[in-house]
DNA sequence: TTGAAAGCGCTAACAT
DNA sequence: ATGTTAGCGCTTTCAA
């Protein structure tokens, strides 16, 4: 900017007048200051900007487990279009589901002083987010809630989907009802699983543990445990799928032991209906997650400091033929 | 710091040499900074350190089409994990195609002085990026070359991937073989007609411009094109699908219309083998297309100042049965 | 081992 | 309409 300056024969404040469109510059000035940041190809650093101002970076960071699945790249796609409505850049970063790697980033986005984080929890504790609540930084959580924290939250209706797929299996007439699912550590794993048990239990089916599977984390996982318990001397008719990733393994075990097993999963798939078994779903919406989260987001950093929000979204199950193959 | 300094009752190189875990200062000295800094829940400013130390922010900027779409969202997992293992942090915009939206999203990456940027072009035209690159960001094209600059960049192997695609579905007997695509002006669909129209013309085969629909974006017009298509008074027997989104879009009108007409799409989908017809597809790796590009950038900003490069990655053809339907 | 002073690029506040 | 000065939070340089 001094180059431009002196390039200009004018002063930085001058410069600094043209650069951000401020009034009181004569329009033959501002000319000549703008022909010599062309000429020297000059950018404002928004860095010093920043820091002269202030706070407000006009930056959101986003740590989810992986940008890479469907689920979490839909998420980051709304939080993208809020945030451009709103004027904000965002950090994306996953945290491959490992605590100590969103300590990390959340450290890093941190430093760089984003004036917000949109997080979904991979540790179990964030206490240590305290000081950065207290640094003025807003944070908005995304999926499951944060651990010993009061925070905003946007969540799903794990459990009311889960029970409801269950339920849906134990209309047609199926007794014996799998679960394959993700590490009961997650929160939404536990809560699915919770659904299931609750659905049994109302229906006076016993839940038989051999049947429970939750640990598996990728779809190939998922496949064994399915091909496992098809395998199982009194398999099951009908099996309830986790996640996306829990579906993909289980449509696979189905599809290759040809077994006529009944499916309802958690989550959508975009070519759910052009599938050789239409795939049964508990359906809701990751846009509408992320979005939601970013707009709480942005406006507590708009100055609303209401107590902590705890939204629920809810599920509905979309019936396509999966799930109603009889026992 | 300077509060950290004052409860310390150190001086603020102090308190900057124990944050920055810098030699030469007496551990109970450190303790004592370290504990100034717990109470006040201190973070460092990476703003102030990186406008202090020079250029060097850490950060890249990704700008693609839509994160929302596997294919980018791939393609950013692989950048991201790139930029993790290198110490980066990724700064991610969607341009929707849009050439003004890029220029903005780059504008604004620039003025945040990220390091590098990745971009999947949506205009034609980057020389606008020519003070930039003088600046000393680095820039690496992935998906599609810049329009009138000489950058690095990582492509894929379209006209051939198109051609293999045809020939298969023209090998099968097929000679009524339509194409749907994304608009022309975009680079990859342009190729991937060329591809198409060669293996045309190489099989003696002429180039029906009634069959090649070449125009929608998403899914939905994608369907309504080859709906139209199978319409015709003398309907292709055989699709290529140009991306994704077309092969969706393709996949659901001949599903709808319990049409026996062969498909053969251009990108792999994580479902193409459990489909109710196993898709055939023209396979390739866009995680690849991110590492590759993410690592080429990485040497460029580690000062590799070699002539710009162009990389083309190869493309398969997957053979799973919906492209060996017979006319 | 520790500290004081200068300055990165910019803008707020106050001149002129 | 334009310029001067100070200082954002940090690190570099040099001194003690």
């Amino acid at each position: 900017m001094r180059d431009v300056a002196e390039a200009a024969a004018v002063s930085l404040k001058t410069v600094s007048r043209v650069v951000n469109d401020e009034a009181g510059v004569r329009p033959d000035t501002a000319a000549r200051v703008r022909e010599a940041i062309a000429t020297l190809g000059f950018r404002r650093n928004d860095m010093a900007r920043v820091l002269r101002q202030g706070q407000a970076s006009r930056t959101l960071g986003l740590v989810i487990e992986d940008v890479g699945n469907p689920f979490y790249s839909v998420v980051t796609r709304a939080v993208e279009e809020v945030a451009r409505e709103r004027g904000y850049l965002v950090i994306t970063g996953s945290s491959d589901e490992d605590p100590a790697r969103e300590r990390d980033l959340i450290r890093s986005l941190v430093e760089r002083r984003v004036d917000g984080l949109l997080v979904v929890p991979a540790g179990g504790d964030h206490r240590f987010l305290v000081p950065e609540l207290r640094l003025g930084t807003a944070v908005v959580f995304m999926d499951r809630p944060p651990g010993n924290i009061d925070a905003d939250v946007i969540l799903l209706d794990n459990v009311g989907g889960a029970r409801r797929a269950t339920e849906h299996l134990l209309d047609q007439g199926h007794r014996r009802v799998a679960m394959v699912g993700d590490a009961p550590a997650i929160f939404t794993s536990a809560e699915r699983l919770a659904g299931y048990r609750q659905a049994l239990a109302a229906r006076g089916v016993g839940v038989e543990e051999r049947l429970v599977r939750v640990g598996p984390h990728d779809a190939d996982a998922a496949e064994a445990a399915v091909r496992d318990l098809l395998a199982l001397p009194d398999p099951p008719t009908a099996v309830f799928a986790g996640n996306n990733r829990m579906a993909v393994g289980a449509m696979r075990a189905i599809h290759r032991l040809g077994a006529g097993v009944a499916l309802v999963v958690f989550d959508d798939l975009e070519l759910a209906e052009l599938l050789a078994i239409p795939l049964t779903v508990v359906a809701h919406s990751p846009h509408e997650m992320g979005r939601q989260a970013a707009e709480l987001l942005c406006r507590r950093l708009d100055g609303d400091g209401g107590p902590p929000r705890r939204i629920v979204l809810p599920t509905e199950l979309v019936v396509r033929g999966s799930g109603e193959v009889a026992p």
